[in-house]
DNA sequence: ACCAATCATTTATGATGCATAAACGATCGA
DNA sequence: TCGATCGTTTATGCATCATAAATGATTGGT
């Protein structure tokens, strides 16, 4: 069995699931750092989601006029801009775990609860050795 | 842990396992889909693919130049397209299978063998229901 | 105080992938 | 013979994404 497999029936439910927020993959990637993250200057959300900074002006726009963020100025140094997460952000991101749950409910819904949880353990500690290499030799998505 | 995080950091290295072979998605699920259900009509596997047929012309033509499938035509009516594997093409199958079972290793590396064993059957009867559950309601990527 | 560098931003451009539609030739079934 | 089916061609539009150049505001160094 194939872990990339898993996408090949999993696509379609997630991209299900994001559709109800009305965002685009990048953008719910830039919230979903903004929640791991804390407030964070914007040359480095262009880092992590490997974007030209051009370019994350209009993920940003779209995320402000949303009220998802608001945008500030460092104090220290008025050119950088500093993103920050809304309530309303971090409520969307909620509705997004919400659906992403469902997913899982409905994936293992053959599986007894003890079985969840030992597939869940190894799961998170497959992923944790994925997050290591990434902070070793980032990469898209990380 | 959701099983949809999975994907935010399997994404790159499946690209990076997928470009060696200069096929795009579509046609690498197209490959596939013949291996599994073998020479197929034309219009099955545009169903599959969740591909207008007009648009699966070109996806044919691609992997017909690469010698990665033959077109023929059905004996009993002859408008119909019969797609078939070839020995190229099922060779680039198993370079793709290679490169992510690749990826399993890297990802599961921390994982003893009887762990890995373990995951992989609660995932295999996790993605059976998935398959169970796509063929009553089909969606792109089924 | 001047000046080069940095940061966010605007604007323009092109490539790519994907979906949709209309029309055509070949073929089939009635 | 005639309508329907199948693969195909062609055209169109849309969305995402990457890249580049130029600008205004601001900073730090000299």
């Amino acid at each position: 069995m194939l872990i990339a497999q898993l996408g090949r029936g999993l696509r379609p439910r997630i991209e299900q699931a994001i559709a109800p927020t009305g965002l685009r993959p990048r953008e719910l990637l830039a919230l979903q750092h903004l929640r791991e993250r804390g407030p964070s200057a914007q040359q480095t959300l262009a880092d992590l989601l490997r974007v030209d900074p051009s370019n994350l002006v209009g993920v940003l726009n779209d995320l402000e006029d949303a009220d998802l963020i608001v945008r500030s100025r460092d104090r220290a140094d008025r050119r950088r801009g500093i993103i920050e997460l809304t309530d309303q952000g971090g409520r969307v991101l909620q509705e997004l775990d919400r659906a992403l749950h469902g997913i899982d409910d409905a994936v293992l819904s053959t599986l007894t609860e003890r079985e969840r949880a030992t597939l869940n353990g190894l799961l998170a500690r497959a992923v944790e050795a994925v997050a290591g290499q990434c902070s070793e030799q980032p990469e898209p998505g990380c």
